[in-house]
DNA sequence: ATGAAAGCGCTAACAG
DNA sequence: CTGTTAGCGCTTTCAT
């Protein structure tokens, strides 16, 4: 910035009031803030980084941690927040959790470090209920950074958030299983303490009492682990296929998890959309269909909702006014077949 | 630092020198340096990132740019850095180019003003063979950042790089469809000018010659886009499925254009592995075979190759002695059959 | 063995 | 309208 100054012949001052856009306000020159802005361009000079943030308190950066980037899921969600942050001006920093409650309380304390403005998160949830829930969620969310949380909540802490309809959506499914003569339809999840799958379940729950379906709860069947060659829903479902009452109907929470039923029911002879229907959360991947009904989810839309909330989180901190009030948004999830043998837009 | 040294009734000196593991070279008193340490541990003090980062010209941040991080390739790959870098003392800032060469330079671009120290770079290839390629990866190269190029090089300008032996994997798996009596086999790809790609195509063209196969450019479907709703490569197949040569076997070299191309076939009313062979670089999803041979690329060990590359190009450059020379990492994929109804590790 | 002081590159209040 | 000045929080000579 002194090299662009001293060859104008003018203070650093009047370089940095012209660049921050202050110009007009000190009634600088019109002539010398276009010499000041050439001479910018011209030795591509750009403020440091750190210097700014120094003194500024702010970088105009956005932290963003999921649990893992490998899923097609997290990818739109990236996209979506992309697609509202980048025209803002705003960079992203992005982070994983990898399903490691330890790690993401060091992804975000980093992040924090690193002074982002403020954060997107789509936290870890550990497997059981254990007592202590979260905690450096919750301390975060009692935090100055300001924060919006994406796809699940903390039940214990009011906070901004943007998750989907996921009881409506397993309501849909539900039922749609339900219209297709399932008279026995059986749960499958990962058992975790996650609003967003406690919300699945009251809809599971829901729909069958509003079918005039008993609740079973032999037919739930919760996984204790995100190992993939473990044998438990292998058995699981072995043992519900002994059955007299097996059930002929499945809505399963996730999409790894609705693969992995669809194959082991297979493995028992069955043919799934014939003798057993199949629901599951989340989305076939390009060019394989899966012959379920999916309950997709808007994750793209996810993202912008998230980024636009935390813009508006962002300018009210600015604002003398104080803090807005918290903020929640629920986006609705569609339903929809995927398979080339039964109708729908496969 | 200020709060540290005064609550203790010494100079923040002190406390820097103490901080930094100088403490004994400047013959600094043992219970001195306990007794700070104690203190930054109680205040949970921890240097301000900007202002370090202002006067050391380092941040302890790497920087990893990738066209997309939702295949279970990137994931792979990430895990891999962070094996590395994690236990280095290095932190992680990631972008993603979304195979756009314009966000690409962007997101370097961004990553080089918050003052990365490094950089590994999966670099996004434009489609045909266009004059200009990656002018800013060359630059790049050329500037002072230190880099590591995974997966891919420049083929104008030298770089420390880790990739795989695409070449080999491809007269492998082209080598492997012969042994399974193909005679006419195809070749389907991108149109990507980009090295892994020019090598595959190597290693199919140089194990076809030595397996006494005659060459056909006929056999070679060449895709323009990367849109999947395109009909170009159904198209292509319904073509060559119409001669009455048509290929018997093929290598394709993506995972997605690898799963489309088998259900563009089995479309035809081919049996996978019984009409027609395939193979694709690629690895199946959890929970899913495709009856196709595997060229299963090292991403794990190619990430913490690249990472431990870095690593040592970065201490070089810190060392009096200038820098290493380039390096090229080259690993080696493997060979996999995917599918129950065959031998192989299904 | 420890303190004083300069400076990293920038912003912003203040005086002219 | 422009220049001077005092930090932002830290590292690093240089004295003592």
């Amino acid at each position: 910035m002194s090299d662009v100054a001293r060859q104008l012949g003018v203070s650093r001052t009047t370089v940095s009031l012209v660049l921050k856009g202050d110009g007009d306000r000190y009634h600088i020159n019109a002539e010398t803030q276009r010499r000041v802005l050439d001479k910018v361009a011209e030795l591509g000079y750009r403020p440091n980084y750190f210097a700014r943030a120094l003194n500024l308190g702010r970088t105009g950066t956005i932290g963003v941690v999921l649990p893992e980037v490998f899923e097609t899921y997290m990818a739109e969600l990236i996209h979506g927040i992309e697609d509202v942050l980048y025209p803002a001006g705003q960079t992203i920093m992005l982070s994983t959790s990898r399903f490691d409650p330890d790690l993401e309380r060091r992804s975000l304390e980093q992040l924090a470090h690193r002074g982002v403005d403020g954060l997107l998160l789509v936290f870890t949830c550990p497997f059981g209920r254990p007592r202590r829930r979260a905690a450096h969620v919750a301390d975060l969310l009692r935090g100055p950074l300001p924060t919006v949380l994406v796809d699940r909540y903390h039940p214990a802490v009011d906070s901004n958030r943007v998750v989907q309809d996921d009881e409506g959506g397993a309501r849909a499914a539900v039922e749609r299983l339900v219209q297709q003569g399932c008279r026995r339809i059986g749960y499958v999840s990962f058992d975790l303490d996650i609003t967003s799958l406690a919300a699945r379940f009251r809809g599971y729950k829901g729909a069958l009492r509003a079918a005039g379906h008993r609740y079973y709860p032999e037919r739930v069947v919760l996984l204790h682990e995100r190992n993939p060659a473990a044998t438990d829903l292998r058995d699981a479902l072995a043992a519900l296929g002994r059955r007299r009452d097996r059930p002929d109907g499945f809505l399963v929470t996730t999409d790894g998890l609705g693969l992995k039923t669809a194959r082991l029911l297979e493995g028992q002879g069955l043919r799934i959309g014939e003798d057993v229907h199949l629901a599951r959360f989340g989305t076939d991947p390009e060019h394989f269909t899966s012959g379920m009904w999916l309950v997709e989810q808007p994750h793209l839309e996810m993202g912008r909702a998230a980024a636009r909330l935390l813009l508006r989180v962002l300018e009210s901190a600015e604002a003398p006014a104080g803090r807005a009030p918290l903020e929640h948004v629920v986006l609705a999830p569609t339903l929809r077949w995927s398979g080339p043998e039964r109708g729908g837009d496969a």
